[in-house]
DNA sequence: TTAGCTGCAAAAGGTTTGCAAATTA
DNA sequence: TAATTTGCAAACCTTTTGCAGCTAA
């Protein structure tokens, strides 16, 4: 299915593992595994690029895969979300970033590069918990992302 | 300069000194006061509205000046924050919200009913210095809401 | 077979921009 | 007068949608 040379072998473990549980739980849910949405996987389990919008997924999906329409990918991403396999966050103006679910953290972005810092879920533990005491109010912080200067664009 | 009747006569006191203010400054700036900044910067002193969007915003000076155009409004905001006395807070999808920036605090918004929780400003004290101390990331929290559910809407 | 996808084109929603005319200082 | 603002229309950008044809199960 891949032609040799430029691409690196499948990596067996875990990696395909996950493909694996992600389509077989889209199948169950009553959807169908697509070349689309193989694609769209793959580039979401890409280790390299974890936090990409949707845009750029088609672009990557475009390598192989020309035909693959935008809307495709944004309806793709929704199936996927609604199994609760992928999550998207706004980083501010624009575009929002999506990633795999199983993999939660949050997120700081630099207004001024443009980089997305993963930060350890419990950075937001005691807000969350406060929040929840003083009003009730259950934060979702996944979906959104702490915006300021990371180190080097805050020198300046 | 205004009619009797309908309105109620301007109360003396912070708040017409704080439109006094923002005038100034902007004249300080090199920026003109105009009708329709005037009018955008009445509805941001209002006490009833102090988060809203452009569209509204534009709405509310409609009443008065219906002439004043939704994209006067956006430079009018943008002037205004270009000299720090507006802020812009993104609630998730769609529309941005704006409020003068003196009044330092944080923003929930719950997904569901879309209020708008207004929160102490110490409630990312402890996230800005842990983010500040790991990883030198400046917070600019003020410009994004914290989303979830609110009580109301988490009970569902 | 048939419910579920897909490409395409077009629309939607929020925001920005170019320009000539109007206004402020 | 000179520099800024304005209204309008049109563009922009990201995301969504309608539809007829295609495909997975």
């Amino acid at each position: 299915m891949r032609a040799s040379g430029r691409y690196p072998a499948t990596v067996p473990g875990p990696v395909d593992h996950r493909r694996d549980r992600v389509l077989e739980l889209l199948r169950q849910e009553g959807g169908r595994v697509t070349t689309a949405r193989r694609a769209v996987l793959s580039v979401l389990l890409d280790e390299g690029r974890r936090h990409v919008s949707a845009e750029e997924i088609a672009e990557a999906v475009h390598d192989r895969h020309p035909d693959v329409h935008l809307s495709t990918v944004y309806r793709t991403l929704e199936a996927f979300e609604s199994i609760g396999v992928v999550t998207h966050v706004h980083l501010g103006h624009g575009r929002a970033i999506y990633h795999l679910t199983d993999e939660l953290h949050h997120h700081a972005a630099c207004e001024s590069c443009g980089q997305v810092l993963q930060l350890p879920d419990s950075i937001f533990t005691d807000v969350q918990a406060t929040l929840q005491e003083m009003y009730g109010f259950e934060v979702d912080a996944h979906h959104f992302a702490l915006v300021g200067r990371c180190e080097a664009c805050a020198v300046g």
